[in-house]
DNA sequence: CTGCACATCAGGGGTGACCCTGAGCCAACC
DNA sequence: GGTTGGCTCAGGGTCACCCCTGATGTGCAG
């Protein structure tokens, strides 16, 4: 217990707020509290806390909402989103906004003091419900660096390179540049030879591995 | 201290082990070590440990080789990865192998106690300096339901939907079911019936949303 | 027993994808 | 002025894709 980080609590039932004080205990210093969105924003930014639980859903708006006015207020503050919901959607929601981690309101006290101490310390944390997703989406995402070989392929190219991934018939690729189905055939061919490729279909999953479509 | 989980350290160095064991004090079981590959699987098998801390470079192979022969032998045990790097490739290939988290040689003891309780409970624990990173992934990462249609294919049907998903021609798609071009083609009309589709395009792409591929 | 769904295969036909050769036009470069 | 490279188009060919009809055998439920 020799440090304590500074928390702002935003829940719109102060009976909850105070559960989760009486939770918290003297493990952290609860330094603010607010119970819908402007009022959040403006506490946030005055005490400039180490973390912020937030809840989810606010009688005028969303935890998103306040990341998002903090944020456009020039402020980087740490989130940790608290709420009885476990749908992906609102798991979404606040972690694009910025949230660092997502702890539904079943956690037990002692976890709740050991999540908000990670997160003020950088990390991210999830509920065990949540951990599975986190991961799957984790691992669908893919790190992916430059594409030198796009150069090989000329302007007119590449334009006719990008409809064949997205799986367009020549036909269709051809009234969308107004040129001759000829001439995209010639073009499609001389992708595919300059990429070493030899299917539309295995240009689908190159443009797709290189994020191109 | 009223629960200890048990956990396997899996480290190429002794030193490094004797010091993670230190740290971890009497807060958790130590019921097996590793330096390798072979051993670390047999070691987990045996021992069915609550958490693995599991380096990510080992001398014959990497931590995902170890979670990988342990779920070859029908086990699911949680593994906590504890590297020197952060490199993100390490951090991913280890992810998807299917690792709970991953937490760096840096961590002070108490928070890889803390995070060993975590990951023993079913949350996923990322370092700070991987925590903006696996958010960074989440966030790219699309959400998707469920889906309700798949349940209109025949099993044989789905077989052939996957495998047109990912671009295979019908021949080699009779060579794989070992079946004739003819009864690909037959079932390969029925999903796209079914699924309401034009072609092996739209099918790819419908596919690829709802992540089956 | 009788449908019914499923899996298997065949013939035939229309269209698309892909390749090759060949060709004209234009701009840039040596 | 000749050469080179990009963009445009054509003819002709092979093979893949997709659809239709029709057929056989199996297993399962009414």
């Amino acid at each position: 217990m020799v440090y304590q980080p500074s928390v702002v609590l935003i829940d719109d039932h102060d009976l909850v707020r105070a559960g989760v004080r009486a939770e918290l205990g003297d493990h952290v210093r609860v330094v603010g509290e607010a119970g819908d969105v402007v009022e959040a924003v403006d506490v946030v930014v005055e005490t400039q806390p180490d973390v912020v639980l937030l809840d989810v859903h606010l009688p005028s708006g969303t935890g998103a909402d306040v990341i998002a006015g903090v944020v456009a207020r020039g402020h980087d503050v740490r989130f940790l989103a608290l709420s009885v919901s476990d749908a992906p959607d609102d798991v979404i929601a606040v972690i694009r906004a910025g949230a660092r981690g997502y702890v539904t309101k079943a956690i037990p006290g002692a976890e709740l003091v050991d999540a908000v101490r990670r997160v003020a310390e950088g990390d991210a944390v999830f509920s065990p419900r949540l951990a599975g997703f986190v991961i799957d989406a984790f691992s669908a995402a893919i790190p992916e660096p430059a594409d030198p070989e796009l150069d090989l392929l000329s302007p007119r190219e590449q334009e006719v390179m990008r409809l064949l991934a997205r799986g367009y018939a020549y036909k269709e690729i051809a009234r969308r540049l107004t040129i001759s189905i000829k001439t995209v055939e010639t073009h499609a061919s001389s992708v595919l030879r300059k990429l070493q490729l030899s299917s539309r279909h295995e240009l689908s999953s190159w443009a797709a591995r290189r994020r191109i479509v």
